[in-house]
DNA sequence: CTGAAAGCGCTAACAC
DNA sequence: GTGTTAGCGCTTTCAG
């Protein structure tokens, strides 16, 4: 059992400084008022006995707990973790948020929620209530969900959301990886490859950004001249059988596209499993161009042309965010949503239109 | 910033029930104690005011703190994520220890230690007296280093050594994922397919169970009335580049040997590119069998047959241990060290010898 | 079996 | 500028 007591705390410094707690605390939290010379001899102390405050005690004093709590579905999580396809998302979100705190003096703390279940709140709440985080990072696809929306805006607790524009007025820090841009990235290069048939696989209605990818299909399609057709477009649901069906639809229409672009890479996987049973060469017969750039994507046969999405970068941005904010570092009011943009890897899965 | 005051405390719902504090106290951390009838009361107020205590306030109460800190080498682990090679070590972590952590109240938390700095002491212990968590896990290469265990010790802190023995006494519980056994699973699968000359190549130093699976492998070899040769053996350091050089080494032997067995994935995959390099047919020229199966062992031409580690059900028990262990649950002393095993399997990248 | 008191380490609010 | 005083929400004593 860990002790009851703290080796050095509060108290120790002060003595050993010769001053009050509450000069240290102010030292501590680089609070303005205090003078350089009682500053340095605080400090002194402080770096001779290696104190280091509770986060605890901190907490409970009534000040910040150096927690940022970040949400993501359980299921989806769990499944990832499980199936061990090569889904890193949550390493990257650890990559950019977890160091980013770090810089900050926080902790990020990964917190799975069950969307399914109407006890959300409850859930949620909970968590809340334990961990009394300073700031929330909600992702994909709970960074709509107007119940947790309104319960972090209950709580008054700072909240970030990924995959999310903010349009709705919800509050929170609104970022994006840019999804249509993407989306639009992967149709020019096509169609600079001469490609006239982009079929595209879309993302499950439950993800806003599903919606975006198409807005950016369409958009870039049009731009180009090109007929986003509906037959063009199937919905999978980011898993390797729904990307199998439609693909499998895609690539029955006539005339057949000679390039598709899936919304994830499992879906890109499932297609090229589809054009390989189908006698289809990747990329002779047919383009492939996916989403998420997961690891597995320099893997295969051939190797994917992907959007690479941001997802370090964008925890990052949003921790920082939170924190500065929080802190009252009102620095610039960030214009809304932040938009992380992904680019464009070129591999093997991409050639040339044949004409 | 978050409100200072907690929205239901332990005194709303020791008002609501009419009781004490301390009755309060007791029902939540369930000691015996406590009548029935009252019990049920509290518990009832408990329900209907939604009550969940704050764990900061837990902490300063003198009690638990409901967190597990998991220990991970600060540089490989990052290097791991940037590269994005498909190591999914910490998601089984996560995986395992997290949900099992979930089970009982507690929270997984990660932290990065720098090794290679002698701030480790400075660095964890920072982490201990910020987070005070009721138990730690540690993680290769750090399971034995005795600067960490020490600290441990000092603070009295439980914690568990994931790929460790324990033999060197210093403490915690121990527990291993049977590497020489599953060194010598690889050398019996490819033993049993005709292969006489085995190659290994090991891990780095610093990690002992780099040695174990040497360990394996040599006995292995010897039951089977193999050669286990000097020259049968490289040493990497689990990068592409390492097992390439080891690779090069092994297949430059004459005469050269028929199948390889490396240390991690990675080495493996390097092991592939060399034989491609040199005309050799995987698995028809050569047998290659890897350690860990990360996700991309599928996917690999041909598919790795791969030695599965245990890591999410290694975490679990882990987390399980600690738990129950500082609850003072001590039903059976656990036998050290704890050892889960691994399992072969088999994919594409073993064949049968050439007579 | 239950309650009352004291205190965990820290910070906010107020004095000086 | 700096010190003093009250808590924060909970649990551990210790009484009854």
């Amino acid at each position: 059992m860990a002790q009851r007591k703290q080796a050095v705390t509060i108290k120790h410094v002060a003595r050993d400084a010769g001053v009050s707690l509450q000069t240290v605390s102010r030292v501590m939290n680089n609070v303005p008022n205090v003078s350089p010379e009682m500053k340095r001899r605080v400090q002194a102390s402080i770096d001779r006995l290696g104190y280091v405050p509770s986060i605890a005690a901190q907490r409970m004093g009534g000040s910040r707990s150096y927690i940022i709590l970040a949400i993501n579905d359980r299921e989806r999580t769990i499944a990832d973790w499980q199936l061990r396809q090569g889904t890193d998302w949550v390493d990257q979100m650890l990559l950019g948020g977890m160091t980013k705190c770090a810089e900050h003096g926080y902790r990020m703390l990964i917190e799975l929620v069950d969307t399914h279940n109407d006890h959300v709140e409850r859930e949620l709440g909970a968590a809340l209530t334990a961990l009394q985080p300073d700031g929330v990072i909600i992702t994909p696809p709970h960074s709509d969900n107007p119940q947790i929306l309104a319960l972090l805006q209950a709580r008054a607790i700072p909240f970030a959301r990924i995959g999310s524009t903010g349009a709705d007025g919800l509050g929170g820090i609104a970022l994006t990886m840019d999804d249509e841009g993407s989306a639009r990235l992967a149709v020019r290069h096509l169609a600079e490859l001469g490609h006239r048939q982009i079929g595209f696989i879309a993302g499950p209605a439950d993800y806003q950004l599903s919606g975006w990818r198409v807005d950016g299909w369409r958009a870039e399609m049009a731009l180009h001249g090109l007929d986003a057709a509906d037959s063009l477009l199937e919905t999978g649901d980011f898993t390797f059988e729904g990307g199998t069906r439609a693909a499998r639809a895609l690539l029955a229409c006539e005339p057949r596209p000679t390039a598709i672009i899936a919304s994830n890479d499992q879906m890109a996987f499932a297609t090229l499993e589809v054009a390989s049973a189908l006698g289809l060469d990747v990329p002779g017969d047919l383009s492939l161009v996916s989403f998420d750039n997961t690891p597995m994507a320099r893997f295969t046969r051939p190797s994917l042309t992907a959007i690479d999405q941001p997802v370090a970068e964008t925890a990052a941005r949003a921790v920082d965010l939170l924190i500065s904010q929080q802190r009252g570092d009102d620095a610039d009011p960030v214009p809304m949503p932040i938009n992380v943009s992904g680019s464009l890897v070129v591999r093997g899965s991409t050639a040339a239109a044949k004409s």
